[in-house]
DNA sequence: GCGACAG
DNA sequence: ATCTTGTCGC
């Protein structure tokens, strides 16, 4: 699929923020969602042992599925190093090269984009799922394992229940109960998706699992790759 | 100043 | 993210 062209590339983190704040600007926050998305895509990327020196080699990879089957359609996977060190709050510096250069291959352009970690849910409003969201121009949310900014309220043991996550007064997303009794997965909107279909959609992404399809086959995929490739 | 901190 | 044994459960 197409993908914009990267803005350049930071290399502090003063710059990396200073792209964040500009790029915020580009977010649709006001679009509900696609009303029935025919195909979904999961990213991740996986890491080997290489400590934190930044620039540990990795393996994105992006897995579409069938809205309503959940069975892959197209799926692609790249190797690479890590293009920023791990830095909370810029996380999404460290794999974004990889990422977007494994949506460029791509055959399909999937309808929505469902990401490993946040999207408003992030210091200054603009995470993973936000980025990605805008450099695609597709519809985008993420969901992450554990909270990042803000206080959470614990939602009921029942499969759907959901409680806001707050940032102080402003809610920034939500505590998503995926599986009864299990700890719950943490949603936010990243581009052209209101909260409420991307709840819907990660509910109907866990029909057996707490975290969705999409992100296990991103898993599992990315994994893979990174085995098979030669250590360099 | 100190702790917390997506993956 | 990754490093890791055993253990409980379907």
């Amino acid at each position: 699929m197409e993908v914009r062209d990267l803005h350049p590339w930071p290399d502090t983190p003063e710059e990396a923020r200073a792209i964040q704040d500009r790029l915020r600007s580009l977010l649709d926050l006001d679009d509900p969602g696609p009303a029935d998305p025919r195909t979904i895509a999961g990213l991740d990327v996986s890491y080997a042992g290489d400590g934190d020196d930044g620039a540990a080699r990795l393996a994105a990879a992006v897995v579409v599925l069938d809205a309503a089957s959940l069975e892959v359609v197209a799926e692609s996977v790249v190797t690479g190093t890590a293009a920023f060190p791990y830095v909370p709050g810029l996380f999404a510096f460290r794999e974004l090269p990889a990422l977007i250069e494994a949506l460029r291959r791509l055959a399909v352009e999937p309808d929505l984009l469902v990401c490993d970690g946040y999207g408003l849910a992030h210091p200054r409003r603009f995470g993973l799922a936000c980025h990605l969201g805008v450099l695609t121009g597709l519809p985008s949310f993420g969901i992450a394992k554990t909270p990042f900014v803000g206080a959470y309220d614990q939602p009921g043991k029942a499969r759907g229940s959901t409680g806001p996550l707050r940032d102080g007064e402003e809610v920034v997303g939500r505590a998503l109960r995926t599986r009864e009794g299990v700890k719950p997965v943490f949603v936010s909107v990243g581009h052209r998706i209101g909260l409420d279909a991307a709840c819907r959609i990660a509910l109907a992404l866990t029909p057996e699992f707490r975290l969705p399809e999409t992100t296990r086959r991103a898993d599992r995929l990315s994994r893979d790759a990174l085995a098979g490739a030669l250590p360099s």
